[in-house]
DNA sequence: TGTACATCAGTGAACGCGCGTTCACTGATGTAC
DNA sequence: TGTACATCAGTGAACGCGCGTTCACTGATGTAC
């Protein structure tokens, strides 16, 4: 910190405004090193502070990561909902939510690993509650309702939606991890390769 | 050291026996600390030696680290040919590869993951042929294979085998990171799961 | 068979580094009178 | 309106630790004569 202005305080009241530039500066961190290097002092660094001063607003840096997490996960649900606002057939909707999903985890591959590998680590013994549960069941909802809204809509002959929306969240899920990480894959074109999850695994009778 | 016996040398030129102790001590501390705690002395203290000696062998951890992922993709190549070994009707033959591999990944999460993890890290500079291409693809060629012996022998109605046995793949790649992960998400039996994400994706035309 | 010597697997001390965490502190902001 | 003071966001020095890497070394194994 010597060689840069001293911080400037925030005002009385307005830590919250640190403790937003800290998430930020840790998100902005797991994303270009992929999470290799986030460390305390490197996230401290990337928000222009000193170390300790991370310490008023969480207690280490899984909590750090954890706050990174939530807000990731609320990131992704507007996302979606934003994505198929708008939207009336069932069908439609549901590939366009599968879409943006994989747009979303593709768009941040790091994080969006993050979004799953914290749960290992403070899955030990922190909170009944998980973030799974929590914000990341939402995403999951979202094709379960998509799946269901054709099931009544007579445009799928899913038997058993909640079984084959996890399978489609399955290879949604993959895709991502697979994608961002093998890139000497021989990939198809990921219009045609999404169609063939949601129509295979959503059960639509006609081409999506 | 100071605690323990010194390690008795190897004999002359069996200097390899060393190596394949740290290849097993790196793989155990893999998969015992999730990748986490997993530096050069550490993996020394494994193998029972200090960390100086992995110099004779590996030029730094990203190799020891390369030699495990070797060793797992080759140890699933086994394994999913041992598996299928005697098996004649194709359609068994592919859901019980897909199990094996679901197998394989469960039985060791944290190998597994590294399994693709390292791609990412060493794929900056090294190497043209990655390991994904050289030893990953026997398992992917495994799917792809099952799928086109059933279109063969008539239990297929897939058009296009290589995007069906990638989004096959890409199902089961998902459940095994998310299955090890997401302990609270209400799982359906895995069985269940399996056959699903076979018949669906394998474009099977009876219940597998 | 015996002895001197080369080989080489593995050791242990040492280094500089970045880390997490603690602590007393500074200095601007806001308040009491 | 002015002044003394409390508050508190953020600093910077210091600590002990485990890390990767280097280096000269040790001592058992095998070989030449």
């Amino acid at each position: 910190m010597s060689d840069a202005a001293r911080r400037p305080p925030n005002r009385r009241g307005e830590g919250s405004r640190l403790r937003e530039e800290i998430v930020r500066a840790a998100a902005r961190l797991i994303e270009e090193s992929g999470g290799d290097a986030v460390t305390l002092r490197a996230v401290a660094r990337g928000a222009g502070i000193t170390a300790p001063s991370i310490y008023a607003h969480f207690a280490d840096l899984d909590e750090v990561v954890e706050a990174v997490v939530d807000s990731t996960f609320h990131a992704l649900t507007v996302h979606l909902h934003h994505t198929v606002d708008g939207l009336t057939d069932p069908v439609a909707r549901l590939r366009e939510a599968c879409r943006a999903y994989v747009a979303f985890g593709l768009g941040q591959p790091n994080q969006y690993r993050v979004l799953f590998a914290a749960q290992r680590r403070s899955g030990r013994e922190k909170r009944e509650k998980t973030v799974e549960t929590m914000s990341g069941s939402a995403a999951f909802a979202f094709l379960l309702d998509g799946i269901r809204d054709c099931v009544t809509a007579g445009r799928s002959r899913s038997e058993d939606p909640r079984m084959d929306a996890t399978a489609l969240w399955l290879a949604l899920h993959g895709y991502v991890g697979a994608q961002s990480t093998l890139t000497n894959f021989p990939w198809p074109e990921e219009d045609e390769l999404l169609d063939t999850l949601v129509r295979n695994l959503g059960r639509l009778d006609s081409p999506a």
